[in-house]
DNA sequence: TGATATAATTAACAGTGTTAAGTTAAATAA
DNA sequence: TTATTTAACTTAACACTGTTAATTATATCA
Protein backbone atom coordinates (compact mmCIF):
# COMPACT_ATOMS: atom_id res chain seq x y z
CA UNK A 1 0.00 0.00 0.00
CA UNK A 2 2.64 2.36 1.21
CA UNK A 3 4.43 1.86 -2.19
CA UNK A 4 2.29 3.33 -4.45
CA UNK A 5 2.14 6.75 -1.93
CA UNK A 6 5.88 6.74 -1.90
CA UNK A 7 5.94 6.56 -5.72
CA UNK A 8 3.59 9.27 -6.32
CA UNK A 9 5.51 11.39 -4.07
CA UNK A 10 8.90 10.99 -5.32
CA UNK A 11 6.48 11.80 -9.13
CA UNK A 12 5.51 15.42 -7.75
CA UNK A 13 9.02 15.91 -5.92
CA UNK A 14 10.30 15.59 -8.96
CA UNK A 15 7.46 17.96 -10.97
CA UNK A 16 8.41 20.76 -8.39
CA UNK A 17 12.35 20.25 -8.85
CA UNK A 18 11.19 20.90 -13.17
CA UNK A 19 9.25 23.56 -11.62
CA UNK A 20 11.47 25.24 -9.82
CA UNK A 21 14.30 24.93 -12.34
CA UNK A 22 12.01 26.00 -15.29
CA UNK A 23 11.37 29.16 -12.92
CA UNK A 24 14.65 30.05 -12.24
CA UNK A 25 15.95 29.70 -15.89
CA UNK A 26 12.36 31.77 -17.06
CA UNK A 27 12.91 34.51 -14.39
CA UNK A 28 16.75 34.68 -15.27
CA UNK A 29 17.08 34.36 -19.29
CA UNK A 30 13.75 34.72 -20.14
CA UNK A 31 11.12 32.25 -21.38
CA UNK A 32 12.23 32.22 -24.95
CA UNK A 33 16.19 31.97 -24.14
CA UNK A 34 15.18 28.83 -22.29
CA UNK A 35 15.19 25.19 -23.90
CA UNK A 36 13.79 22.24 -22.62
CA UNK A 37 16.98 20.80 -22.73
CA UNK A 38 18.84 23.10 -20.40
CA UNK A 39 15.44 22.69 -17.78
CA UNK A 40 16.85 18.95 -18.39
CA UNK A 41 20.39 19.58 -17.94
CA UNK A 42 20.00 21.68 -15.01
CA UNK A 43 17.60 18.74 -13.19
CA UNK A 44 20.20 16.18 -14.63
CA UNK A 45 17.04 14.27 -16.56
CA UNK A 46 16.69 13.76 -20.37
CA UNK A 47 14.96 16.32 -21.74
CA UNK A 48 12.06 13.89 -22.76
CA UNK A 49 11.68 13.09 -19.15
CA UNK A 50 9.99 16.75 -18.30
CA UNK A 51 7.25 15.22 -21.32
CA UNK A 52 6.16 13.33 -18.11
CA UNK A 53 5.57 15.78 -16.25
CA UNK A 54 4.04 18.42 -18.65
CA UNK A 55 2.41 18.67 -21.90
CA UNK A 56 4.96 20.82 -23.33
CA UNK A 57 6.44 24.29 -22.88
CA UNK A 58 3.70 26.41 -22.39
CA UNK A 59 2.20 24.30 -19.57
CA UNK A 60 5.58 24.75 -18.02
CA UNK A 61 4.85 28.31 -18.12
CA UNK A 62 1.17 28.08 -17.34
CA UNK A 63 2.65 26.51 -13.46
CA UNK A 64 4.98 28.81 -12.92
CA UNK A 65 2.77 31.58 -13.95
CA UNK A 66 -0.05 30.03 -11.52
CA UNK A 67 2.70 30.32 -8.58
CA UNK A 68 3.28 33.79 -8.97
CA UNK A 69 0.18 35.01 -8.82
CA UNK A 70 -0.04 32.76 -5.58
CA UNK A 71 2.64 34.76 -4.43
CA UNK A 72 1.23 37.96 -5.47
CA UNK A 73 -2.01 37.08 -3.77
CA UNK A 74 -0.02 36.58 -0.38
CA UNK A 75 1.23 39.56 -0.42
CA UNK A 76 -1.69 41.39 -1.04
CA UNK A 77 -3.80 39.21 1.33
CA UNK A 78 -1.17 40.29 4.23
CA UNK A 79 -2.40 43.90 3.69
CA UNK A 80 -6.50 43.78 4.26
CA UNK A 81 -6.56 43.74 7.93
CA UNK A 82 -8.27 46.83 9.07
CA UNK A 83 -10.98 47.34 7.28
CA UNK A 84 -11.69 50.79 8.96
CA UNK A 85 -9.66 53.02 6.02
CA UNK A 86 -10.28 51.13 3.07
CA UNK A 87 -8.76 54.18 1.08
CA UNK A 88 -5.74 53.58 2.99
CA UNK A 89 -5.63 49.83 2.36
CA UNK A 90 -6.47 50.23 -1.29
CA UNK A 91 -3.32 53.02 -1.26
CA UNK A 92 -1.48 50.16 0.63
CA UNK A 93 -2.47 47.48 -2.22
CA UNK A 94 -2.05 48.66 -5.16
CA UNK A 95 1.86 49.68 -3.74
CA UNK A 96 2.55 46.34 -3.15
CA UNK A 97 1.09 45.35 -6.24
CA UNK A 98 3.84 47.43 -8.32
CA UNK A 99 6.32 46.58 -5.96
CA UNK A 100 5.64 43.20 -6.20
CA UNK A 101 5.79 43.52 -10.35
CA UNK A 102 8.84 45.26 -9.73
CA UNK A 103 10.28 42.87 -7.42
CA UNK A 104 10.31 39.95 -9.92
CA UNK A 105 10.24 41.57 -12.83
CA UNK A 106 10.33 38.75 -15.10
CA UNK A 107 7.91 36.27 -13.37
CA UNK A 108 5.41 39.33 -13.94
CA UNK A 109 5.84 39.86 -17.45
CA UNK A 110 5.86 36.15 -17.55
CA UNK A 111 2.39 36.26 -16.21
CA UNK A 112 0.27 39.16 -17.46
CA UNK A 113 2.58 39.68 -20.98
CA UNK A 114 3.95 36.47 -21.79
CA UNK A 115 1.50 34.12 -21.13
CA UNK A 116 -1.37 35.62 -22.20
CA UNK A 117 0.55 35.13 -26.35
CA UNK A 118 0.76 31.69 -25.50
CA UNK A 119 -2.47 30.29 -23.53
CA UNK A 120 -5.17 32.10 -25.14
CA UNK A 121 -7.73 30.99 -22.34
CA UNK A 122 -6.23 34.13 -19.66
CA UNK A 123 -5.76 31.91 -17.07
CA UNK A 124 -8.72 34.22 -15.03
CA UNK A 125 -11.52 31.70 -15.26
CA UNK A 126 -13.78 30.90 -12.95
CA UNK A 127 -12.24 29.67 -9.19
CA UNK A 128 -8.54 30.32 -10.48
CA UNK A 129 -5.88 32.52 -8.50
CA UNK A 130 -6.07 35.02 -10.89
CA UNK A 131 -9.10 35.38 -10.43
CA UNK A 132 -9.29 35.54 -6.67
CA UNK A 133 -6.24 38.51 -7.01
CA UNK A 134 -9.12 40.58 -8.95
CA UNK A 135 -11.76 39.46 -6.78
CA UNK A 136 -9.56 40.83 -3.75
CA UNK A 137 -8.83 44.37 -5.73
CA UNK A 138 -13.13 44.00 -5.85
CA UNK A 139 -13.08 44.28 -2.26
CA UNK A 140 -11.00 46.80 -1.52
CA UNK A 141 -12.86 49.18 -3.95
CA UNK A 142 -16.46 47.52 -3.02
CA UNK A 143 -15.47 48.99 0.75
CA UNK A 144 -14.19 52.15 -0.40
CA UNK A 145 -17.87 52.70 -2.84
CA UNK A 146 -19.83 51.50 0.36
CA UNK A 147 -18.61 53.95 3.30
CA UNK A 148 -19.29 56.59 0.13
CA UNK A 149 -15.14 57.61 -0.11
CA UNK A 150 -15.30 56.76 -4.03
CA UNK A 151 -18.39 57.85 -6.01
CA UNK A 152 -20.92 55.63 -6.75
CA UNK A 153 -19.95 53.69 -10.08
CA UNK A 154 -19.84 50.66 -10.04
CA UNK A 155 -17.36 47.97 -8.40
CA UNK A 156 -16.12 46.40 -11.76
CA UNK A 157 -15.21 49.39 -13.70
CA UNK A 158 -13.62 50.74 -10.79
CA UNK A 159 -11.68 47.80 -9.86
CA UNK A 160 -10.68 47.46 -13.26
CA UNK A 161 -9.47 51.49 -13.38
CA UNK A 162 -7.09 51.18 -10.45
CA UNK A 163 -5.99 47.81 -12.06
CA UNK A 164 -4.98 49.15 -15.23
CA UNK A 165 -3.20 52.33 -13.72
CA UNK A 166 -0.71 49.91 -11.81
CA UNK A 167 -0.30 47.50 -14.55
CA UNK A 168 0.36 50.24 -16.69
CA UNK A 169 2.90 52.21 -14.33
CA UNK A 170 4.50 48.85 -13.43
CA UNK A 171 5.18 47.88 -16.94
CA UNK A 172 6.41 50.76 -18.08
CA UNK A 173 8.64 50.53 -15.41
CA UNK A 174 10.23 47.56 -16.10
CA UNK A 175 10.21 47.59 -19.95
CA UNK A 176 11.83 51.01 -20.18
CA UNK A 177 14.26 51.10 -17.18
CA UNK A 178 16.63 53.70 -19.09
CA UNK A 179 13.72 56.24 -19.58
CA UNK A 180 14.20 59.23 -18.20
CA UNK A 181 11.60 58.50 -15.02
CA UNK A 182 10.25 60.89 -12.21
CA UNK A 183 12.27 59.14 -9.04
CA UNK A 184 10.27 55.68 -8.97
CA UNK A 185 8.43 55.90 -5.88
CA UNK A 186 7.23 59.22 -6.50
CA UNK A 187 6.06 57.95 -9.78
CA UNK A 188 4.09 55.12 -8.32
CA UNK A 189 2.78 56.90 -5.94
CA UNK A 190 1.40 59.64 -7.67
CA UNK A 191 -0.11 57.49 -10.36
CA UNK A 192 -1.98 55.84 -7.09
CA UNK A 193 -2.87 58.64 -5.83
CA UNK A 194 -4.01 60.18 -8.48
CA UNK A 195 -6.40 57.36 -9.48
CA UNK A 196 -7.84 56.72 -5.98
CA UNK A 197 -8.14 61.03 -6.21
CA UNK A 198 -9.90 61.02 -9.55
CA UNK A 199 -12.61 58.23 -7.94
CA UNK A 200 -13.43 59.38 -5.10
CA UNK A 201 -16.47 61.10 -4.71
CA UNK B 1 25.41 58.71 -62.61
CA UNK B 2 21.94 57.97 -62.91
CA UNK B 3 22.28 54.02 -62.96
CA UNK B 4 23.94 54.46 -59.36
CA UNK B 5 20.64 55.91 -58.26
CA UNK B 6 18.64 53.60 -59.77
CA UNK B 7 20.73 50.91 -57.85
CA UNK B 8 19.61 52.74 -54.22
CA UNK B 9 16.12 53.03 -55.51
CA UNK B 10 15.98 49.44 -55.87
CA UNK B 11 17.85 48.27 -53.08
CA UNK B 12 15.69 50.44 -50.90
CA UNK B 13 12.62 49.27 -52.90
CA UNK B 14 13.08 45.70 -51.65
CA UNK B 15 14.41 46.87 -47.84
CA UNK B 16 10.94 48.49 -47.93
CA UNK B 17 9.47 45.19 -49.43
CA UNK B 18 10.84 43.07 -46.48
CA UNK B 19 9.40 45.79 -44.09
CA UNK B 20 6.41 45.16 -44.99
CA UNK B 21 6.50 41.21 -45.50
CA UNK B 22 7.97 41.33 -42.01
CA UNK B 23 5.51 43.37 -40.64
CA UNK B 24 2.19 41.61 -42.05
CA UNK B 25 3.48 38.05 -40.48
CA UNK B 26 4.57 39.73 -37.43
CA UNK B 27 1.40 41.38 -36.86
CA UNK B 28 -0.51 38.05 -38.12
CA UNK B 29 1.13 35.31 -36.65
CA UNK B 30 3.00 37.02 -33.68
CA UNK B 31 6.81 38.04 -33.74
CA UNK B 32 7.99 34.07 -32.44
CA UNK B 33 6.12 32.85 -34.97
CA UNK B 34 7.56 34.13 -37.95
CA UNK B 35 10.45 32.74 -39.08
CA UNK B 36 13.36 34.28 -41.44
CA UNK B 37 12.56 31.73 -43.58
CA UNK B 38 9.13 32.47 -43.80
CA UNK B 39 9.85 36.40 -44.79
CA UNK B 40 12.29 34.98 -47.73
CA UNK B 41 9.44 32.91 -48.96
CA UNK B 42 7.22 35.67 -48.94
CA UNK B 43 9.31 37.98 -50.74
CA UNK B 44 10.77 35.06 -52.94
CA UNK B 45 14.00 35.71 -52.35
CA UNK B 46 16.71 33.35 -50.13
CA UNK B 47 16.47 33.96 -46.09
CA UNK B 48 20.17 35.28 -46.42
CA UNK B 49 19.36 38.12 -48.87
CA UNK B 50 17.30 40.02 -45.85
CA UNK B 51 20.58 39.88 -44.03
CA UNK B 52 22.02 42.25 -46.80
CA UNK B 53 19.26 44.46 -45.82
CA UNK B 54 18.83 44.27 -42.08
CA UNK B 55 21.54 42.83 -39.14
CA UNK B 56 18.96 40.27 -37.58
CA UNK B 57 15.81 39.39 -37.18
CA UNK B 58 15.46 42.11 -34.29
CA UNK B 59 16.84 44.75 -36.41
CA UNK B 60 13.44 43.92 -38.57
CA UNK B 61 11.61 44.51 -35.87
CA UNK B 62 13.07 47.40 -34.78
CA UNK B 63 12.20 48.92 -38.12
CA UNK B 64 8.70 47.38 -38.11
CA UNK B 65 8.47 49.42 -34.68
CA UNK B 66 9.64 52.16 -35.43
CA UNK B 67 7.42 53.13 -38.00
CA UNK B 68 4.18 51.75 -35.64
CA UNK B 69 5.23 55.09 -33.66
CA UNK B 70 5.61 57.09 -36.75
CA UNK B 71 1.82 55.97 -37.32
CA UNK B 72 0.90 56.80 -33.81
CA UNK B 73 2.64 59.77 -33.72
CA UNK B 74 0.54 60.65 -36.95
CA UNK B 75 -2.60 60.03 -35.57
CA UNK B 76 -1.94 62.00 -32.31
CA UNK B 77 -0.79 64.96 -34.42
CA UNK B 78 -4.02 65.47 -35.66
CA UNK B 79 -5.50 66.21 -32.97
CA UNK B 80 -3.69 68.70 -30.98
CA UNK B 81 -5.22 71.79 -33.13
CA UNK B 82 -7.34 73.37 -30.58
CA UNK B 83 -5.11 74.74 -27.56
CA UNK B 84 -8.17 76.02 -26.33
CA UNK B 85 -9.21 73.31 -24.03
CA UNK B 86 -6.13 71.60 -23.31
CA UNK B 87 -7.81 69.22 -20.98
CA UNK B 88 -10.46 67.80 -23.91
CA UNK B 89 -7.49 67.24 -26.09
CA UNK B 90 -5.59 65.60 -23.72
CA UNK B 91 -9.13 63.51 -23.54
CA UNK B 92 -9.02 63.09 -26.65
CA UNK B 93 -5.41 62.14 -27.23
CA UNK B 94 -5.87 59.57 -24.71
CA UNK B 95 -8.91 57.65 -26.39
CA UNK B 96 -6.71 58.05 -29.59
CA UNK B 97 -3.85 56.30 -28.18
CA UNK B 98 -5.74 53.41 -26.70
CA UNK B 99 -7.57 52.99 -29.80
CA UNK B 100 -4.02 53.05 -31.93
CA UNK B 101 -3.21 50.19 -29.50
CA UNK B 102 -6.47 48.12 -29.96
CA UNK B 103 -7.15 48.56 -33.70
CA UNK B 104 -3.23 47.19 -34.17
CA UNK B 105 -2.55 44.88 -30.99
CA UNK B 106 0.01 42.97 -32.37
CA UNK B 107 1.80 46.17 -33.62
CA UNK B 108 1.66 47.81 -30.34
CA UNK B 109 2.52 44.41 -28.09
CA UNK B 110 5.08 44.60 -30.67
CA UNK B 111 6.48 47.93 -29.94
CA UNK B 112 5.92 48.15 -26.08
CA UNK B 113 6.45 44.72 -24.71
CA UNK B 114 8.19 42.82 -27.03
CA UNK B 115 10.74 44.97 -28.63
CA UNK B 116 12.10 46.23 -25.51
CA UNK B 117 12.91 42.51 -24.59
CA UNK B 118 15.71 41.93 -27.24
CA UNK B 119 16.56 45.49 -27.70
CA UNK B 120 17.78 47.02 -24.19
CA UNK B 121 18.25 49.69 -25.68
CA UNK B 122 14.43 51.55 -24.95
CA UNK B 123 14.07 52.84 -28.42
CA UNK B 124 12.88 56.36 -26.70
CA UNK B 125 16.24 58.09 -26.88
CA UNK B 126 17.50 61.17 -28.03
CA UNK B 127 15.87 62.81 -31.15
CA UNK B 128 13.78 59.20 -31.66
CA UNK B 129 9.94 58.32 -32.66
CA UNK B 130 9.29 57.33 -29.43
CA UNK B 131 10.77 60.57 -27.67
CA UNK B 132 8.50 62.72 -30.18
CA UNK B 133 5.57 60.66 -28.80
CA UNK B 134 6.80 61.47 -25.14
CA UNK B 135 6.97 64.87 -26.44
CA UNK B 136 3.34 64.99 -27.95
CA UNK B 137 2.28 63.92 -24.63
CA UNK B 138 4.11 66.41 -22.74
CA UNK B 139 3.07 69.31 -25.01
CA UNK B 140 -0.45 68.49 -24.10
CA UNK B 141 -0.33 68.15 -20.17
CA UNK B 142 1.96 71.04 -20.01
CA UNK B 143 -0.73 73.31 -21.30
CA UNK B 144 -3.18 71.64 -19.03
CA UNK B 145 -0.65 72.31 -16.31
CA UNK B 146 0.26 76.32 -17.86
CA UNK B 147 -3.49 77.15 -17.97
CA UNK B 148 -3.90 76.11 -14.21
CA UNK B 149 -6.46 73.04 -14.72
CA UNK B 150 -4.08 70.80 -13.15
CA UNK B 151 -2.57 71.05 -10.41
CA UNK B 152 1.26 72.27 -10.11
CA UNK B 153 2.98 69.38 -9.83
CA UNK B 154 6.15 68.56 -12.26
CA UNK B 155 5.08 67.96 -16.01
CA UNK B 156 7.23 64.68 -15.95
CA UNK B 157 5.52 62.98 -13.46
CA UNK B 158 2.04 64.48 -14.53
CA UNK B 159 2.85 63.32 -18.16
CA UNK B 160 3.77 59.38 -16.97
CA UNK B 161 1.09 59.20 -14.69
CA UNK B 162 -1.06 59.79 -17.93
CA UNK B 163 0.81 57.14 -19.90
CA UNK B 164 0.69 54.78 -17.22
CA UNK B 165 -3.19 54.99 -17.68
CA UNK B 166 -3.53 54.22 -21.01
CA UNK B 167 -0.96 51.93 -21.45
CA UNK B 168 -2.43 49.63 -18.59
CA UNK B 169 -5.50 49.82 -20.18
CA UNK B 170 -4.73 49.19 -23.69
CA UNK B 171 -2.67 46.15 -22.80
CA UNK B 172 -5.14 44.50 -20.46
CA UNK B 173 -7.63 44.95 -22.75
CA UNK B 174 -5.46 43.53 -25.41
CA UNK B 175 -4.08 40.32 -23.48
CA UNK B 176 -6.92 39.41 -21.47
CA UNK B 177 -10.00 39.38 -24.68
CA UNK B 178 -12.09 37.17 -22.47
CA UNK B 179 -11.76 38.86 -18.77
CA UNK B 180 -15.57 40.50 -17.83
CA UNK B 181 -14.62 44.03 -19.13
CA UNK B 182 -17.11 46.65 -18.20
CA UNK B 183 -17.90 47.92 -21.54
CA UNK B 184 -15.10 48.26 -23.49
CA UNK B 185 -15.58 52.48 -24.30
CA UNK B 186 -16.99 53.06 -21.07
CA UNK B 187 -13.90 51.84 -19.45
CA UNK B 188 -11.85 53.23 -21.44
CA UNK B 189 -12.83 56.73 -21.16
CA UNK B 190 -13.48 55.68 -16.88
CA UNK B 191 -9.98 55.61 -16.67
CA UNK B 192 -8.79 58.31 -19.22
CA UNK B 193 -11.50 60.39 -17.23
CA UNK B 194 -10.60 59.26 -13.62
CA UNK B 195 -7.08 60.07 -14.64
CA UNK B 196 -7.55 63.83 -15.29
CA UNK B 197 -9.65 64.23 -12.50
CA UNK B 198 -7.14 63.14 -10.31
CA UNK B 199 -4.79 65.50 -11.95
CA UNK B 200 -6.79 68.69 -11.78
CA UNK B 201 -6.25 71.46 -9.18
C1' DT C 1 34.77 41.20 -75.16
C1' DG C 2 36.89 40.56 -70.29
C1' DA C 3 37.50 42.50 -65.57
C1' DT C 4 35.25 44.09 -61.57
C1' DA C 5 31.98 44.98 -58.15
C1' DT C 6 27.68 43.90 -56.23
C1' DA C 7 23.73 41.04 -55.28
C1' DA C 8 21.85 36.79 -54.22
C1' DT C 9 22.27 31.95 -53.23
C1' DT C 10 23.69 27.34 -51.36
C1' DA C 11 25.36 24.65 -47.73
C1' DA C 12 26.25 24.26 -43.24
C1' DC C 13 26.27 24.82 -37.96
C1' DA C 14 24.47 24.54 -33.66
C1' DG C 15 20.43 24.89 -31.65
C1' DT C 16 14.98 24.47 -30.95
C1' DG C 17 10.25 21.79 -29.33
C1' DT C 18 8.43 17.53 -29.63
C1' DT C 19 7.30 12.46 -30.83
C1' DA C 20 7.92 7.48 -31.26
C1' DA C 21 10.45 3.75 -30.20
C1' DG C 22 13.48 1.49 -27.24
C1' DT C 23 15.66 0.53 -22.69
C1' DT C 24 16.21 0.10 -17.87
C1' DA C 25 14.69 -0.50 -13.26
C1' DA C 26 11.36 -1.50 -9.91
C1' DA C 27 7.15 -3.85 -8.15
C1' DT C 28 4.15 -7.64 -8.37
C1' DA C 29 2.85 -12.56 -9.09
C1' DA C 30 3.99 -17.41 -9.50
C1' DT D 1 13.65 -16.97 -6.07
C1' DT D 2 12.39 -16.35 -10.61
C1' DA D 3 9.31 -14.60 -14.26
C1' DT D 4 6.26 -11.05 -15.73
C1' DT D 5 4.23 -6.83 -15.88
C1' DT D 6 4.38 -1.92 -15.28
C1' DA D 7 6.22 2.42 -14.75
C1' DA D 8 10.13 5.66 -15.49
C1' DC D 9 13.36 7.21 -18.23
C1' DT D 10 16.44 7.69 -22.36
C1' DT D 11 17.96 7.54 -27.29
C1' DA D 12 17.28 8.79 -31.84
C1' DA D 13 15.03 11.29 -34.94
C1' DC D 14 12.08 14.97 -37.35
C1' DA D 15 11.28 19.27 -39.01
C1' DC D 16 12.24 23.40 -37.72
C1' DT D 17 15.05 27.92 -36.02
C1' DG D 18 18.66 32.22 -36.66
C1' DT D 19 22.81 33.08 -38.65
C1' DT D 20 27.59 32.69 -41.04
C1' DA D 21 30.98 31.60 -44.68
C1' DA D 22 31.78 30.33 -49.07
C1' DT D 23 30.06 30.30 -53.64
C1' DT D 24 27.63 31.53 -57.72
C1' DA D 25 25.13 34.57 -60.71
C1' DT D 26 24.33 39.26 -62.49
C1' DA D 27 24.96 43.63 -64.03
C1' DT D 28 28.20 47.59 -64.79
C1' DC D 29 32.36 49.45 -66.43
C1' DA D 30 36.67 49.63 -69.33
Amino acid sequence: MGVKERRAREKEQLQRQILSAARELFVNEGYENVSMRKIANKIEYSPTTIYLYFNDKADLLDSVCKETLLNLLNTLEQLKSDISDPVETLRKSGRAYVEFGLKYPQDYKLTFVIRPQFQKGLGLEEGSVGEQVFNYLREMVSECIRQQVFRQVDVETTGQVMWSAVHGVTLLLIDFPDFPWTEKDKLIDTVIHTTIEGLKA
